[in-house]
DNA sequence: CGAATGTTTGATCCTTGTCAACTGCTGTGG
DNA sequence: CCACAGCAGTTGACAAGGATCAAACATTCG
């Protein structure tokens, strides 16, 4: 049996897991409610203490951290499917801020009722392990391209991520997905200054290879671009856990 | 009651867990025996599928990842009472090596066994969750320091933590900690080249901020140093959950 | 002793950041 | 209805932080 989106909080990434009856029941239980935000409008505050989790049910948003100087890191982009607050849930205090770029729908869990979850259902525990360990194993890839690639690879590597994801989420239509966020946002995220983000993006989109415009990205040169961001073989998979 | 050392798989950073009497049975059972390597020698490699997960008893040693024409990046050094190999464990394989810098005893179990793990002992399942996020926070800080700060704020910031971490561990002792690598091995982790990381260092040493010389870390002056890294207030903190 | 490994230092180059100005669009209020 | 402010994107000129290249030095090891 697989859930369905607004009943469950462990849906991450495409991946739809198979539960029983009463673990469903479980759920929703855990689950309090739903939650519309409009755009860019902040939902969690570094250094709050939330009592909330979500899921992202529909829209954009991005996670960032900022220095006491305000520079600011965006940590990641996020995307329906996507858990969100965990670390609030689970330590003693959000360690950065989650915004949406344009209206989200999320799901809302009490982080009260967490612990209880667990101990009821050890399966969805290990599931939430395991979804901390995708997402490790993203941000790892995040600091592999922040310390090692340069401009260009950091933007192609970034497009082929979100062009998979965002297919993998059925919302490609007409040959592009909606990723509608500023190129500060991009620029922020790559650690590369606005200005010469844009300028990149104009290399790529004269070539051929990927275009985003308006809150759309296309890529045109699939090809190209894993070549341009020194991907490697196979990486995108990893969607489900082996045990 | 506090589990010691070699009977926790689960001892992460310098947190003890509180545990009864039969959970740490079921850590003894969970727990298959001890492993040490040498210095400079793979723990894991990216791309295998070892069923194996470590919790590092003694010595450091390193995580990274590689791209395919062969520039390196350092995820994170890892010490003692780390948990190792959980990606493996969860998901189809490693996505990154790890390597020893000294000689390290490692306490090893079975990836098999941590399924059943979990449905027996739902609390540690949590444990174990609560773990990842406190790792994925570290992370988030690392892309924040790959992201924004300069070639000098990393070091004092990469300094600041791991003369912090260390002496949480009690390593510390006449004014300096034990962190076994190479300047190439800090480089790499800070995304910076070898000569500019070296030239770096230099000037910290000759404005007496921090020294590191022959495998052991002095922090002269942790102000300065924190100032220099452009550190937030108590970030070092967050060793327990909260629920 | 020579080979290998790691650290140090100087000279030079280049990728990327900074500054500045201009465009186009949107919303607002007089 | 237009003037104007505000914001995101674009482009050029210039500066600089850090990379690269090269060579010397120190240690260890066989």
């Amino acid at each position: 049996m697989t859930v369905k989106c607004s009943a469950c909080p462990i849906r991450h990434r495409d991946c739809f897991l198979p539960m029983s009856a009463s673990e469903i029941a479980a759920m929703e239980r855990f689950k309090t409610g739903e939650l519309v935000v409009e755009g860019r409008s902040s939902i969690l505050m570094e250094g709050s203490n939330s009592p909330q989790l979500f899921t992202i049910l529909e829209g954009q948003g991005l996670r960032y951290k900022t220095l006491p100087d305000g520079r600011r890191q965006v940590i990641s982009f996020v995307f329906p499917g996507d858990f969100v607050g965990l670390q609030a849930g689970v330590m003693a205090e959000m360690r950065h801020s989650v915004e949406s770029a344009t209206r989200m729908r999320l799901c809302v869990f009490e982080r009260a009722g967490l612990f209880g979850f667990f101990r009821d259902n050890p399966e969805r525990g290990f599931d939430l392990t395991w979804l901390s360990a995708v997402e490790e194993h993203f941000l790892g890839e995040n600091i592999l391209t922040l310390g090692q690639r340069s401009a260009e690879e950091r933007i192609a590597w970034a497009f082929l991520r979100i062009w998979e994801r965002l297919t993998a989420l059925k919302l490609r239509s007409n040959g592009s997905v909606p990723f509608p966020h500023r190129q500060q946002d991009l620029a922020d995220a790559l650690g590369l200054s606005l200005v010469h983000t844009n300028k990149t993006l104009a290399r790529l989109r004269k070539a051929q290879v990927a275009s985003w415009s308006e809150g759309r990205l296309s890529v045109l040169d699939a090809a190209r671009l894993a070549e341009i961001a020194q991907a490697e073989e196979g990486e995108g998979a990893q969607r489900r856990p082996l045990l």
